[in-house]
DNA sequence: TGTAAAGTGTACAGATCAGTACATAATGGA
DNA sequence: TCCATTATGTACTGATCTGTACACTTTACA
């Protein structure tokens, strides 16, 4: 099987299920967005929530690889690397189609925590606390586990005010209370 | 009228939507489970999203009454009461109902700007940090409006962990932090 | 150029969605 | 007890949902 089709479905379904939701997508909907046939589409994927998964996990390799990237890329000492995550991120939330993170609105529309798409929300928030650790560690942390955890929760809160929009800076504020907490467990 | 039943829905109404989902969950489910007629039902709500609207004003109120109170009750002075936030958190965490912020979620499912459910969860979410900022001046800080959007920012960034369930103790992890952010804004 | 795989378009099934019509039953106050 | 208000039950409309059937067309490759 040519897997190109396929692709181009995941690829040209995320931003639609990004932006409007995914109960809120119907079938039909991609039809007319995406120009690929309802029948190509279910040949693919035997059920929407398949697709669904499908499109997850196409997001959550690249918006690592996104952002891991952009942090390998200003080529700073890990303990920097740390404050910068709040610079990426502001760089992200300023992306006009920026509406909030794919996984929590994921996890909120799928909240039985049976259902794959909740497990591969969850998923990505390990990988992405797995990658702060081994940071935090390089960096020099007493605690590399604690730290890496508070930066998560700072990432997320952050995430959340934007989409909200209830802060008109939520990075900068992050950054902020990153950058005491960096100071406090490592030594200049 | 007598505004009875139309409370009584609101009420039963609420943790159906907060388990289930504001799309996932059909007018003919609620009739099933809160024992209400359509009829009734659309008698006192021209659409079902007035309806969400009524529950998310519910919600608010009965929230922040709960939030407060309970944080009154501790009769603590306002430094250590902004640190207690975290503690009163980590009670909603641990009852068996909990499921996240119904305010994201709801944000999560009515992503366009000038949807009511969208403005009133912002709104929501300026009422917290307008009193977070209220104790924070009350605590003596010397940038009250900073310290307030780092801990709302805590707070959020905890429920989505709490949520998620990516970090077993999110509200230790947030009060770990906040309490790092009062001691350097607040003089003993 | 021939052929098998892959994709298309349309039409449809069956379920479910929000919301309505209408006749009947319960309720509460005077 | 009378009467207006309020609530109920059922059956319905028309739209939309996921998923399928099927005949046709395009594509890739040997």
């Amino acid at each position: 099987m040519r897997p190109s089709k396929r692709d181009e479905l995941v690829r040209k379904a995320l931003p639609i299920f990004y932006r409007e939701g995914f109960h809120a997508t119907g079938m039909d909907a991609l039809v007319a967005e995406t120009g690929i046939s309802k029948t190509t589409m279910f040949k693919h994927f035997r059920t929407k929530d398949e697709l669904i998964l499908a499109v997850l996990r196409y997001r959550d390799e690249t918006f690592r690889n996104w952002f891991f990237r952009k942090l390998d890329d200003t080529a700073l000492p890990p303990k920097d690397r740390l404050a910068a995550i709040f610079d990426i991120l502001e760089e992200w939330f300023e992306e006009p189609a920026f509406k909030g993170c794919m996984f929590i609105k994921a996890s909120s529309e799928f909240q039985d925590p049976d259902h794959p798409a909740y497990a591969q929300s969850a998923e990505h928030k390990r990988l992405l606390q797995t990658a702060f650790r081994s940071i935090c560690a390089d960096a020099g942390a007493h605690d590399p586990d604690l730290l890496a955890r508070q930066l998560l929760i700072l990432k997320e809160g952050a995430i959340v005010a934007a989409h909200m929009g209830f802060d008109p800076e939520p990075a900068a504020i992050a950054k902020a209370t990153a950058e005491q907490l960096i100071a406090n467990q490592i030594d200049v």
